[in-house]
DNA sequence: ATCATCGGACTATCAAATTG
DNA sequence: AATTTGATAGTCCGATGATA
């Protein structure tokens, strides 16, 4: 029961609802890549210990004047599918539309019911009575059953993690620029998902070796096509660190900070 | 077996292109 | 001006590997 929302098992595949995402994930989450929320000390923050340096980062801007080329149409009836507005088409890709559904109607559909229960931006922390537990329990890597998802009544479940000592009396991350050398968490042994002990370690693993043929990464395409990649554009990830224009390393976060021996 | 790391799927946003 | 398209920027799921 991956969902507290019994999927209307009738289709082959669920839909699956869809993820929502916080507007701006704090350094820590974003850095270790794992759910973030809307409070500011954010749960997982708080949850290791590392409240203090749960602030969120700087978004940073979107690029504007780059040139887009042609649109294709495709709203309206399924009719002149897809091609530039003037001009030869493109190559092939075109398409091979619906033909008959230019609606897929999708009935329900939410705009946020995902099984993630998001307090509201002015509500006093949750503390309990989550309705939903958890969303990452489902499949959190840990497996752990995960007794209380979050806020813990009982601070003493968590014992507030110890991880080193914050590098000066301001807990707001200081620009990577600044900060040179991250004290490597010494021996903060016990357990910490990632940001705690985001290490920008070496020994990594997952290489893919020299063959280039990755073993086969995840194969998950639930609705994502839908979304709007895997088509013509496949939307790429921009993160990375520098993303191939700007090449500087934003702010927001360095993303996993490796890649580099 | 459990935890940490991080590749990349998925989402949200928004400017350019297109249409009215 | 309004709408649509499509790419950028960002979040975070979940596989993979390291360790305990
Ligand atoms: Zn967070
Ligand atoms: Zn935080």
């Amino acid at each position: 029961m991956p969902y507290p929302y019994p999927p209307p098992q009738g289709l082959p595949a669920a839909p699956r609802p869809k993820r929502k995402q916080v507007k701006m994930a704090c350094t820590n989450c974003a850095g270790a890549c794992k759910r973030c929320d809307d409070s500011r000390p954010c749960e997982r923050c708080v949850k290791y210990g590392i409240a203090d340096t749960c602030v969120d980062g700087t978004r940073k801007e979107r690029k504007k004047g780059i040139k887009r080329g042609p649109y294709k149409r495709k709203s309206k009836f399924g009719s002149n599918e897809a091609f530039p507005t003037a001009s030869s088409a493109p190559t092939g890709e075109a398409s091979t539309e619906p033909t008959t559904t230019p609606a897929p109607t999708y009935p329900p559909m939410p705009e946020s019911y995902y099984p993630y229960y998001y307090p509201h931006p002015g509500y006093p922390t949750p503390g309990h009575e989550v309705p939903q537990p958890n969303g990452e329990a489902v499949a959190n890597g840990n497996g752990h059953p995960m007794p209380h998802p979050y806020y813990p009544l009982h601070p003493a479940v968590y014992p507030s993690y110890p991880p080193y000592s914050h590098p000066g009396p301001v807990a707001y991350a200081p620009p990577p620029a600044m900060m040179p050398p991250p004290p490597p968490p010494p021996d903060v042994n016990g357990k910490a998902d990632d940001t705690v002990t985001a290490a920008p370690k070496s020994k990594k693993k997952r290489k893919v070796g020299e063959d280039g043929a990755p073993k086969a990464k995840k194969a998950k395409a639930t609705n994502g096509e839908i979304a709007n990649g895997v088509g013509p554009t496949a939307v790429g990830s921009s993160h990375t660190n520098g993303t191939a224009v700007n090449g500087v390393n934003g702010a927001a976060d360095q993303r996993h900070a490796v890649s580099s021996a």
